[in-house]
DNA sequence: GCCGTTTTCGGCCCGACTGTTTTCAGTCG
């Protein structure tokens, strides 16, 4: 059983407790538990084998003899037991934005409701409203959030595909006579959501790889197996296809399944692939098309193809051409690491420079730092830099854009720190004018320098805010004020249109991972993809430069 | 359910917003 299994039967008890009503301690306890399992840097497994499950924060004596039958038995009696009180239909409410686990067994002792698809039927016919606490504008919402959950059921985030996709391939690479395996599709091209898992493999036995498929872990369902194809569900629910190709076949199929269907049709039209057989490289495959080597972000017939064509493509920034990160949290606000552990582990990602940026003292509930501990951190940073050759730790803040467009600290303390992050966390339902007008008041504050994820969107759990996209980077463009990725899977804001537009206008961009953990530093390289897809060069994007020229940038 | 200790029991993140209400409950971040 792996640790993101282990973490999803946790995340489930908890869930199932709150229904229950249980002690809101104890659900936390479990969520507490299930978040420490995901972001855990070693295999449970070796920590069982040494017998160390009950030395992990937040993991007690109860807690600890749960994981370990999990590992031995693959599952628990009291998750069982949970199981047979709670019905499943209750679980997948909880998905419902909006919905809540009181809101819900209100709705269940009330009316008897367990499924979606029951609860839709009694909104749609005005039973809701007749409960105790519930009305008309409730009754819509619920269905609002049923909508909108129907759309994101069908599309998973990147963050969330990407990962088990390279761990798939990693396994099928394992199997006899198999030359390579690799994730194509909308996960190469680095869509922020994404439909299915493809996986493209070659192999000169196509009947070993449909065995290896069958033994993979995460196999959840297998739904149809041809000849070159194998479709089904990996745990939990998501699609996948693996593609089984001969290896004389494997570069001409890799460009095939990778592009958009509009890119294929367009790059392919009136081509006989056979032509393109025995070819050694992606590379070769664009050169007998007579194309200019397309990278695979690219790929979605937005103007692309003439520019191969012409051979005019844009060079675009790499990941190895980042030199550091501008905004991180640690343990001062709600991050879960100390200033030291991020600066540790940001020198193993290979970063000169990182810029420290928690919570401004606002948002309460994440920590945020009175001006004291601002300043208190300031030096704490200031202790650690003497220590450090060929590193340097970025006195910051991720300060809070107010109701009125005002931040959350004087003009005074923000200009004695090396870079400041404007964004908002509270009233996203302002009417468009007045949260335009809002954000561009913080752009014209001498003491921004980057407006952090800018439209606030949280992909398939909230649309981003109302907002006259245009006028804002009119402002941005007029006060050199930088606009960030937010490299967050979650996020991925700007989008890779607005990113693009902005580079067009000469605004520079920030691709930051927004990382409360050091693991989530990795998550740096979807914003990078963003970047890509958006085709920004390495000059559009300021921390591929080096410290001094941004601290030029900002405070000239 | 976990943790810490002046240690086996008491405390554990809290404010804003929404929708329902006439003063509060539920959800979210």
């Amino acid at each position: 059983m792996t640790n993101r299994e282990v973490a999803w039967i946790l995340n489930a008890m908890a869930d199932m407790l709150e229904l229950k009503n249980d002690n809101p301690y104890r659900v936390r306890a479990y969520r507490k538990a299930a978040h420490t399992v995901y972001h855990l840097d070693e295999d449970l497994r070796d920590v069982y084998l040494r017998n160390a499950v009950g030395e992990i924060p937040g993991i007690g004596s109860r807690m600890r003899d749960q994981i370990e039958e999990m590992l031995e038995t693959g599952s628990c009696i009291f998750f069982e037991q949970l199981r047979q009180e709670v019905p499943q239909g209750l679980l997948d409410m909880l998905s419902i934005p909006g919905l809540g686990h009181k809101t819900i067994r209100n709705i269940y002792q009330g009316l008897g409701i367990d499924s979606i698809e029951g609860l839709a039927q009694a909104a749609q016919a005005g039973k809701i409203r007749r409960l105790p606490g519930m009305g008309a504008k409730t009754e819509s919402n619920i269905l609002a959030g049923i909508h909108l959950l129907k759309q994101s059921r069908e599309k998973i985030t990147l963050g969330l595909a990407a990962p088990v996709a390279e761990d798939f391939s990693l396994h099928l690479k394992g199997a006899a006579g198999v030359i390579a395996a690799e994730p194509v599709g909308s996960i190469r091209r680095g869509k922020p959501l994404v439909g299915d898992i493809d996986i493209l493999v070659a192999a000169e036995d196509f009947k070993q790889v449909r065995v290896q498929v069958a033994s993979y872990s995460q196999v959840q369902d297998v739904k149809r197996v041809g000849q070159d194809f194998i479709q089904g569900l990996l745990h939990p629910n998501m699609k996948f296809e693996v593609i089984i190709v001969k290896p004389e076949d494997y570069y001409h199929s890799l460009t095939w399944t990778t592009g958009s269907k509009e890119f294929r049709e367009l790059v392919f039209q009136d081509r006989d692939r056979k032509h393109l057989k025995g070819l050694k490289s992606e590379e070769e495959v664009f050169r007998q098309l007579g194309l200019q080597y397309i990278p695979p972000e690219m790929r979605e017939n937005k103007g692309e193809i003439p520019k191969a064509i012409s051979n005019s493509l844009p060079v675009i920034v790499e990941f190895s051409d980042i030199l550091g990160e501008l905004h991180v949290h640690t343990d001062w606000s709600d991050g879960a690491h100390s200033l030291q552990d991020m600066a540790v582990m940001a020198q193993k990602m290979g970063y000169a420079f990182l810029a420290i940026t928690d919570h401004s003292q606002s948002l309460h509930i994440s920590g945020g730092l009175s001006p004291q501990r601002l300043m208190d951190q300031g030096q704490a940073i200031d202790e650690l830099n003497r220590h450090f050759r060929g590193f340097t730790l970025l006195k910051g803040s991720e300060v809070d854009i107010l109701k009125d467009g005002t931040l959350d600290y004087h003009d005074e303390i923000l200009k004695q720190l090396d870079l400041v992050i404007a964004s908002i966390h509270s009233h996203f339902k302002l009417e468009a004018g007045q949260q335009t007008a809002r954000i561009i008041k913080a752009i014209e504050n001498p003491h921004v320098h980057i407006i952090g994820h800018l439209t606030g969107r949280l992909l398939n759990r909230r649309p981003p805010y109302e907002l006259d996209t245009d006028q804002i980077l009119a402002a941005a463009a007029e006060h050199h004020k930088v606009l960030e990725i937010n490299a967050h899977p979650d996020r991925l804001d700007i989008d890779e249109s607005i990113a693009r537009k902005a580079a067009q206008m000469g605004i520079k961009i920030a691709i930051n991972s927004d990382a409360h953990h050091g693991k989530d530093l990795k998550f740096l390289k979807y914003g990078v993809m963003t970047a890509r897809r958006g085709w920004l060069k390495q000059e559009d994007v300021i921390n591929t430069w080096d410290l001094g020229r941004i601290m030029d940038y900002f405070h000239r």
